[in-house]
Parts: structure tokens; sequence; C-alpha cells
DNA sequence: TAGATTGTTAATCGATTAACAATC
DNA sequence: TAGATTGTTAATCGATTAACAATC
């Protein structure tokens, strides 16, 4: 998987990720730093060269909208905050959930969106939402000056072109497998 | 979005899903059925079609193994139903978590995996599992008779080639939205 | 018929891979 | 030096798009 002197070559990272060594070295290619011919790659060096090309060397502060599952999920999930995602604040309608705490943050009212997306500075939006209300608190995101936001609501939204959206939709996901079940 | 006599065309789909008209008909066009030139596809048909290419005619019994917040949105989660997928077990390891009911499947325990699987017929295991263990839930799944895996644990799996898995890594998606921050 | 829209081709574009000179 | 492994090229592969004849 990897040397003891904290080195690893195109071969070690293909076979973690699955892929090919060749498509190992040219997406490295594009770092900044490089990796050693006839030795490989340093780790450590390579890590935060990845996180320097990804723009990850600062925290980014996220908003979550929902606190159902989904939204309880994400809170939850310890992964973010390795890679300088910092949820600041989860966001829903329901007078049940409001005042009730996920991972430690209360969940707020869903009109302060726009008050908290500027007094933190949020810059990514994450949809977890019912998909009859996800364009409505698209479109607010947007209009708050989130460019970047991460829907796994099941409904596709309509943006301004300078807005990133990735979206996430587990039915599709579990089309494909069912498709590749029957060849 | 569509006509009133329950046409659309491939402009329209185009559209609504956020691609281009020739990629819709390019995809269309690997369908049994087809549309009508100058008029366009009839929805429900089209609808059928689409279900019959992809294989959702049937009911795939599906298995969720992690009873977190994961877990628990992917049971509520009502979109899998429409698509043929019946979730027919929740399974976890945590002794607080067994018994307890999430959409009204009870928790069960994670040892009953393989006997669920033969059982129910199970083709589709979810893996919504920390990702320290994801690795051996696939193994247990794959020596059960799975050929098809959703992994939400955030780590790779090894499995035979005859295995399909999808990955979400939702760290993932916020990363690319990270770098889309920057340019 | 005239207008609309498909199905499909051929061209384009981009991504992946094999291969190997460079070099540690 | 000999062996290992990168960085990069050129070839391949596949996916997307523009365009238009077919045809409703």
């Amino acid at each position: 998987m990897s040397n003891s002197d904290g080195t690893c070559s195109s071969e070690d990272l293909a076979e973690t990720a699955g892929v090919t060594s060749a498509q190992v070295r040219k997406d490295l290619s594009y770092l900044e730093g490089h990796g050693t011919r006839g030795v490989g790659y340093d780790r450590e060096d390579l890590k935060q060269q990845i996180r320097k090309a990804l723009g990850l060397t600062s925290v980014h502060p996220v908003v979550v909208i929902g606190a159902g599952n989904m939204g309880a999920a994400l809170a939850n999930y310890k992964g973010f905050e390795k890679w300088g995602f910092d949820i600041v604040a989860v966001l829903d309608v329901d007078e049940e959930r409001i005042g009730t705490r996920v991972d430690g943050l209360m969940v707020e009212p869903l009109r302060r969106l726009e008050q908290i997306v500027i007094d933190q500075g949020v810059v990514i939006g994450i949809i977890a939402t019912p998909p009859s209300v996800a364009q409505s608190v698209s479109d607010r995101l947007t209009s708050a000056g989130v460019k970047s936001i991460l829907n796994l609501a099941p409904t596709s939204l309509k943006t301004d072109d300078d807005v990133s959206v990735r979206r996430v939709d587990l039915s599709t996901e579990l089309g494909i497998l069912a498709f590749h079940l029957q060849s």
C-alpha cells in the first residue's frame, strides 16, 4: 500500500483507488509539487498539495437546510471537518425540530437563512429538504450570495450559470445498480 | 414542460434535465419504443420504456446495513418504492438500536445478514455504516450472493469484478464544490 | 402541404491508456 | 551502475454535439 519511508508509487495509489496508475500520474502531474522518479510520491507532501489544489487550505463555512434524518446524518458526519468544511448551522421550518440539537448545533428557523449566510460567510449550502421546497431554498441561498450547492433532494435545480450545483440522487444510484442486475 | 396531449419533445426533456436535446434523443433512441417525428415522446409510454430498460418492472428487495442517521434517512426515503426498490430490512450491530423501529421496520442484528439476504432474495445492499466495518459488510453481502452494492461509507471497497459498486461520498462532492469556489 | 421534431450520422471534443524517455 | 518509477506524449477510446434527412 505504501512504503515505510513515507512514499508511495502511482501503482500503490491506483490499487487503493481502483483506477490505473497512468491515470494517477496524469492527475497528480497537475499539482505544483511533484513525485520523484524512481522513488514515488511523498505521502505527506502529496496530501498537502492536493489540499492546496482543491482549495482546502482554509475553512469553508457550510449551512445545512433540512434537519430530518439526512440533515442530521450530515451534521453528525465527522468526515467534513477533516477537509476543512465547517457546518455552522442546520435550518428547518418544522417548529418541532427548531431548537432541538443535532450534533451540538441548535436547529434554527429557516427564516434566518439569509442572516446566517451573511454573518457567517457561508460559501456552500447543502439542501437536505423535501424536493418540493428545494428550488425555493436554492433561490434564497443564491440570492444571499452562495455560489456552491450540494443538492440531496431528488429534484433538479435551476440556477444561474455561475452557481455550481452537485446533485446526489440515491434513487438514480439504485437505478444504475438495477440496470447492472440485468446484464 | 410538456404538452397537454401527454407528449413532450426532446427539447422539453433537455430543459428539465439540464442537458442538450441531442443527448436526450440519443439516449432515448436506445429504448425499444420510439418517439414520433414531428410530435415528440408520449410521456406515459416513455416512463414505461425507461422502467423496462432499467429493469425496474419488478420489485428489487434491498437491505440497509447501518441504522444511524444515514440508514434511517434511507429507510424513510419514499422515493425508492416508486422505482420498485423495497427495503426489506435495516441491520445494525449496536444493541441500543436493535429492536427500535425506523419507518416501520424493526432494526435487526447484523448477524442475521446472510439469513435475510437468502430468505428475502435481496439483490442490492446499501452500506450506511462507519467506514471501518464497510469492507467486512461488503464481503458478507457478496458471499451471500449480493451482486450490487451502494456504498455510502467514505471508503473504497474491494470486491470481485462481477460485483457492481456505486459509491456516494459527500466529502468528495464538497471537495469538488470547494474546487469550483476558487475559479 | 408546411411545420415540427425525431433518429442517426459524422464531426468534435475530452478523457483514458500504453508506452517510454527522463531521471532519481 | 542497475532498477524503479515518474512525467508526458501520442494513440485510443468513448461520449457529446451539430446537423439534417426522414417522416409524422
